[in-house]
DNA sequence: GGATAAGTTGACGTTAACGTAAAGGTAATA
DNA sequence: TATTACCTTTACGTTAACGTCAACTTATCC
């Protein structure tokens, strides 16, 4: 909680979760993040620094920004109500089905391959054979 | 065996696999097939069939098609050798570990997000105390 | 009072992976 | 023979997610 009024500059964000300021700025631009200005500056509070930080991890998770949205716009500071989170969170495990089910098919394509690799070295024994005799 | 020298309109093809005549076109555009030509029309066989097969798990596992590019190079119908199918294999396990990072990265929001919904969950808690008081 | 560092706003450029006409060839079918 | 049904090429359009200038302001340091 000690955190929660922090302020941040855009390239000290930028640093921390290792993207552009440009990046950045664009998020805002799509209206994922709305940093409150000091001068003509952009500041970045706790709330801020959260949203952006689910962005970053939606993105390594393959999430489109779009995607995000939904996440972030669930991620309300204040508004923390059970129903929310719940909503998120089944939004969260719906992704995680998605990348078990590619899991699924990768090992299925793993299985296809096994049985190439094991069909094409019994070939190339065969093959063995026919320069050995 | 059988379907070895089977041959393929695009449309097929397209019908087949659940996508465009146009998409096909592209992936020819890009160098990852090369039908041979009728007249001036595209006929497939069956290890092009094979590769657009690659080409739409790639997708499915949320490849590029750069990235699935290296995997269709690795399979030559004919000079099918265990060195080369080690590689494609490796490809395929490397993406397996991306995933499995990614599914482990979303656990770990889970996570977060369980521990998030039974703080806020205490908050109403709270709240409803304050309510009643 | 320059130089340097960090910030700002346009606004055009870029890559990926096709979509979407437009305009025309060919073959079977009513 | 006219209408479908597929096929072709050419080429511009589209979405996502920023990258990359250009031109300018503001604060700080020597």
């Amino acid at each position: 909680m000690v955190d929660k009024n922090r302020q941040y500059s855009i390239s000290q964000l930028a640093k921390e979760f290792d993207i552009t300021p440009r990046a950045i700025r664009h998020y805002e631009q799509i209206g994922l993040i709305a940093p409150i200005r000091v001068g003509q500056n952009r500041i970045y509070n706790g709330a801020d620094r959260i949203r952006l930080k689910l962005i970053v991890r939606g993105k390594r998770l393959g999430l489109s920004l779009e995607q995000s949205r939904e996440i972030i716009n669930m991620y309300e500071p204040g508004a923390n109500n059970a129903a929310q989170l719940e909503k998120l969170i089944d939004a969260i495990r719906l992704q995680r089905e998605r990348l078990q089910s590619q899991l699924q098919e990768l090992n299925s394509l793993l299985g296809d391959l096994d049985q190439a690799e094991a069909e094409s070295l019994e070939a190339l024994a065969h093959s063995d054979r026919a320069k050995a005799s």
